[in-house]
DNA sequence: ATAACACAGATTGTTAACAATCCAATATTA
DNA sequence: TAATATTGGATTGTTAACAATCTGTGTTAT
């Protein structure tokens, strides 16, 4: 079942931008990425223009292709559609959600706390995204699911922009109150809980400062081969 | 400002869809294409995967790519995504529509009404649709716009697969009390006749014929030169 | 010293030829 | 006759070479 190279070098480069190892304005050369990956520029290319689509990846004539850079205006309406997004999902979560759902929900809560434990902050910022993601799968909604990923991910680039220094990572009781909510199957206090949840997040970002710092590709995106 | 040519394919092809001139199923091949649009095969592919990035294409590997078939369940999630994000694009517009956005929507209105009197349905089909996305602009999220706008291209293809026959189109005095009740800026009713609204199209759909057919291609995508 | 210009290297865009895969029609065999 | 093999054509996937464009550097002229 090996997938098709395409995929891989889309998903290694979502999954650096989720974990924020690739941070906003990294050019993403050709050359570059074919080297990395060990295929020719039609496969990247191809992969690029996918991520394009995806708006994660800002592709600009003759220039090359660049990891998106959101305004703060983008962030608001990023923010906006996760709230309307999510609290949809949310209903659904509650309404349809397994106990096995519920227990690999408190699985993730336990991860999340032990990573903050050790102060592991690339693991920290992994994890809070992919409790929204989990939840999301839980929504049984593929398509509200789908865009929430990327939506998530313009997320992880917007904190990286304008968050980078404080502690701007989901607080984990926010995460933890949610799923007790679900567990009750108390549908509204739920929903009323992750949208302040996400209101939070978008409150601690401070909109003045960016360090458009960039880093060797090949550092970031090392160890593709699954 | 001549934009680049795989622009005008991808618009093409959404445009195609949109208006239901090109049916679900229908194969997409490389070679038609290019001979269409008088290019190269490499542009065409790259445009495919443009589209299929936006999911109203399915690329099966080495077999070629074809509009998207929804299933049933893709349509219920579809309209359940549509409902979340159109009840938050129809609030933005109550608080934000200026004088002239009003004068776009009745125009609107009227061009639907002179279309379905002169009983042109292809002129119908894509104004029905057209609303919505006009609704979606001046509801001022690029972000909801552009996910509405996908999800209304995949309506069309679940309309055309699974109510070609009835008078399944957007009835327009629906639209007409949406708009009054922009007007008054009364957000709950604008909401409430939006929900129902969609809940409606919905319900109009029968799930159970599914006449895969399929039409030539260069009759479809004929007047690409802009 | 600064600004405009020109050139060289690097990067992206395009094209065409070649390889691999699939599909349908025909031929072969029980 | 029905099921399976085979074979030719068509379609997709890959590769490499070539053209166009951009960026940065160094030069020249004011």
């Amino acid at each position: 079942m090996d997938k098709p190279l395409e995929t891989i070098i889309v998903d290694s480069i979502l999954d650096a931008i989720a974990d924020q190892r690739l941070r906003a304005g990294t050019k993403l050369g050709e050359q570059a990425l074919s080297d990395l990956f060990a295929c020719n520029r039609a496969q990247v290319r191809r992969a690029l223009a996918t991520l394009t689509a995806y708006q994660v990846v800002d592709h600009l004539p003759n220039r090359g292709a660049y990891v998106a850079t959101p305004t703060p205006q983008d962030a608001r309406n990023i923010f906006q559609a996760r709230r309307a997004i999510e609290t949809v999902i949310c209903r659904n979560a509650v309404r349809e959600a397994t106990d096995d759902d519920i227990i690999a929900l408190r699985a993730h809560l336990a991860e999340e706390d032990a990573a903050k434990g050790r102060d592991n902050r690339p693991a920290a910022v992994r994890l809070s995204r992919g409790f929204h993601v989990l939840l999301g799968r839980i929504g049984r909604n593929p398509v509200l699911a789908r865009y929430l990923e990327e939506l998530t991910m313009r997320s992880s680039l917007i904190i990286g922009l304008y968050a980078s220094g404080q502690a701007t990572l989901c607080a984990e009781d926010e995460h933890a109150r949610i799923v007790e909510a679900i567990e009750r199957r108390d549908e509204a206090e739920a929903q009323r809980l992750l949208d302040q949840h996400l209101r939070h997040i978008e409150a601690g970002i401070a909109f003045d400062d960016n360090p458009p710092a960039t880093g060797a590709l090949s550092a970031v995106l090392g160890d593709w081969r699954g």
